[in-house]
DNA sequence: CTCGTTTTATGCGAGATTGTACAAAACGTA
DNA sequence: TACGTTTTGTACAATCTCGCATAAAACGAG
């Protein structure tokens, strides 16, 4: 699945576009139409190059969804990264959930590129299941690993942590489609501060099952 | 937008097919292949019958998808809602959960219908947009409206039961994605019950923002 | 300047998709 | 039995989609 040109031809002409350019330009189409909503035409135009070049550059449109996704979920772990990073877990959950929130809404509300639109045809098409499969997971991860940080902090039993992490990650697909569907930032921002609270609020000592 | 059919003339060929029946099978079609996934011919043969037929009778590919959302959307209200009436909550959100990974898993691994496939094209087709939002709606309305019956016997301030009612939804958003990423019901029912227990959890008195 | 290499750009052809027209079939009614 | 009505099934045309063939263009190397 590398890519099929051949940088390394001593001479060539050269490209007229900028792979990563061109790339981003389509992640945008495929984020906005889904995968089949999209045609190679179209994609294509989105990225101001005809099909032969992009076949050539890219490969078939599975491909091209699979290097988008790849693109989107680097910027989105890049944000979000760089976000959790703050010392104290409330504001650190915070600035990654309004990262999040900003990319979601920031131009068009679009919600999630993997979580929005790989499941409609995760059953018909394995890259869209690999891409779902894949994204759940490293947003369970993510969160997980932050909560660990709090270790000895806490008066939570470590096993519970795997279902506070689940529990953060139901929250960010949750707004992933609500950004879908049009929700303002403020609106999500508020639904993710109360389960922010929830998820602090499970780490302090208390009866449970009273 | 009302049935192409002309049901009150007198006479007429009969019809060879049960259009619940029909509705029924393109559904799981549709919920397996998603709107663009899907062609008016898997339709038909799907449903066994041919495109005229279809077209007479349920109209053309978004209205289609309109009656099989709305029969999967009667589908799920109906069990969620028989299940939710148990009188302690605990019981009665478990019990709304575990109806909902069983339609979600029951079958194959689809998920929700709404949940998995608008969202891929609630952009640019606004059938999808309007199903995806009043998924959205109608799912925290339903766990809002079984959280007030609980009103007298909590010490929460009820302006936060809107809140926790979207923790709700967000989890079953999140099961939806999660059953169409192949997650087993066992995985899914223990992250339900975890968010249960938390929305549970804040409903008594305690301090918050310790 | 010539040759080999790589990209560009146009365009063709096979196949899929969709709406609809048409005639035949199956019914109720007179 | 004749007629109007509705569905059925085939078929056709217009469009879309996609892979690929082909020629021209742009570059480096010798």
């Amino acid at each position: 699945m590398r890519d099929r040109t051949k940088p390394a031809g001593r001479g060539g002409r050269p490209r007229k576009f900028d792979q990563a350019e061109a790339l981003t330009k389509m992640r945008l189409r495929l984020w906005t139409t889904g995968l089949s909503g999209a045609s190679l035409d179209g994609i294509a135009r989105s990225a101001s190059l005809n099909r032969p070049s992009l076949a050539a550059a890219f490969g078939d449109k599975d491909a091209i969804y699979v290097q988008a996704a790849a693109e989107f979920a680097a910027m989105m772990n890049a944000r979000m990264s760089e976000a959790i990073r703050i010392a104290d877990l409330g504001p650190a959950l915070t600035a990654a959930f309004d990262a999040a929130i900003d990319i979601y809404t920031r131009d068009g509300p679009h919600g999630c590129f993997m979580l929005c639109t790989a499941p409609a045809e995760a059953l018909i098409n394995p890259v869209c299941h690999t891409i779902l499969e894949q994204a759940l997971e490293s947003i369970d991860a993510f969160f997980l690993r932050r909560l660990e940080l709090e270790q000895g902090l806490i008066a939570t039993s470590p096993a519970d942590l795997p279902l506070l992490a689940a529990q953060l990650g139901a929250m960010l697909h949750s707004l992933a489609l609500r950004a879908r569907a049009g929700w303002s930032p403020e609106r999500l921002r508020s639904l993710a501060a109360g389960t922010i609270r929830s998820v602090i609020g499970q780490l302090r000592p208390q009866r449970r099952q009273a």
